[in-house]
DNA sequence: CGAGGCCTTGACCGCGGTCAATGCCCGTGG
DNA sequence: CCACGGGCATTGACCGCGGTCAAGGCCTCG
């Protein structure tokens, strides 16, 4: 567990800047600052557990979450988020039971938000609106960037597009974690490594 | 070609009803008259040309749609849409070049709404910003559903998923484009197909 | 030093892709 | 009205990718 300061102002200006991209008043300030709060999570900490209703969207400052659900006793990575990256299920968003689970991979410190507060905000105010427009349209992106990836058939070549795009991830999260995260076994994914390298 | 009436208002209500749960200004309702008209388009007709800048959503009265793309000369399927729903390219709703082509199956009835001017007056109306977040909140659960579709492993997972919730298109598109859109083979489909008869 | 987590490597085999032949339906023209 | 051709679906033969099971190596931590 890192130090960490905990007032919101110190953390909160790069998200205000990428979600709302005109003058807010003072009143949106509150609203924002009302419901979003500075955590400190260690390593491990589940955030959001697979069946259950969860009404908080999280902004990771710092860390590594991965989600998951379970496929026949087995858990499936669906995807990994970064650092200065929203988390959370879609379903949260809703309002409705969670199809994934949500865990911290690193040590962490992350914005959590109210999100039914905001949602209600959002009926009256043209900047919550505003902001809640920005980042479902940012999460549609990148499931569509996902959805594209998983058309990749081959084993090889979702292995390439990864390395490609989030490399990066190779020196954050185990082998086993990226297998399934690429939709096949561990044994395959060392196979294509070890020919890839040849 | 079927006939048809082209004003709009004949057509428009259960689009307002969708995607406006308030009561709308009369200013609002003619930001979307202006930029909303009713076409009709015989089966065959290409809506959007992968590569393309294409700056139109539509929202199908009647008939039915495929997105592809062509993946090394091959047509892969992406999604069907049917009437009663919109269509479009998230590319295009962010003014960039699409990624997918998009024909229809059937002759249709469609609104086509001109998206460059709904982003610029949900700029300054809450009830245009209002709208796209109606629309855009929409197509993430619907592409959502789609990720967790692909991730089911074996062609009999898929199509099993497939017969539960989007059976009736086997009515009215080949089976060739559904195996595609699943995944797999014109041959393994059909072998699944007889497999599960017996 | 031993135990457990993680990765690698080998052996085996079944799912599903490709290629090719055949059947069926339907529209068009002789 | 029938014959031919094209589009679509089915079926068979073949085989390679990738999953499973099992063994072994390496590293870290108690």
């Amino acid at each position: 567990m890192k130090e960490f300061d905990d007032s919101i102002m110190t953390y909160i200006d790069p998200f205000l800047k990428r979600y709302f991209n005109r003058d807010i008043t003072h009143e949106d300030l509150m609203v924002i600052t009302d419901n979003i709060s500075v955590k400190a999570m260690p390593k491990g900490t589940v955030l959001i557990k697979e069946g259950e209703i969860h009404n908080y969207g999280y902004f990771l400052i710092e860390g590594l979450s991965r989600s998951f659900y379970l496929k026949n006793g087995v858990e499936v990575n669906f995807w990994f988020d970064r650092e200065n990256n929203p988390i959370g299920s879609l379903e949260s968003y809703f309002g409705r039971e969670s199809k994934v689970s949500v865990e911290l991979l690193e040590d962490s410190i992350l914005l959590k938000s109210d999100i039914n507060a905001f949602r209600k905000e959002a009926e009256v105010s043209f900047a919550t609106n505003y902001f809640l427009r920005s980042v479902i349209e940012e999460y549609a992106q990148f499931m569509e960037q996902r959805l594209y990836a998983l058309q990749y058939k081959t084993s090889k070549e979702r292995y390439k597009y990864f390395l490609e795009n989030e490399s990066d991830l190779l020196r954050r999260v185990s082998l086993t974690h990226i297998a399934s995260y690429l939709g096949i076994s561990r044994e395959t994914l060392s196979r294509l490594r070890s020919e890839m390298i040849l």
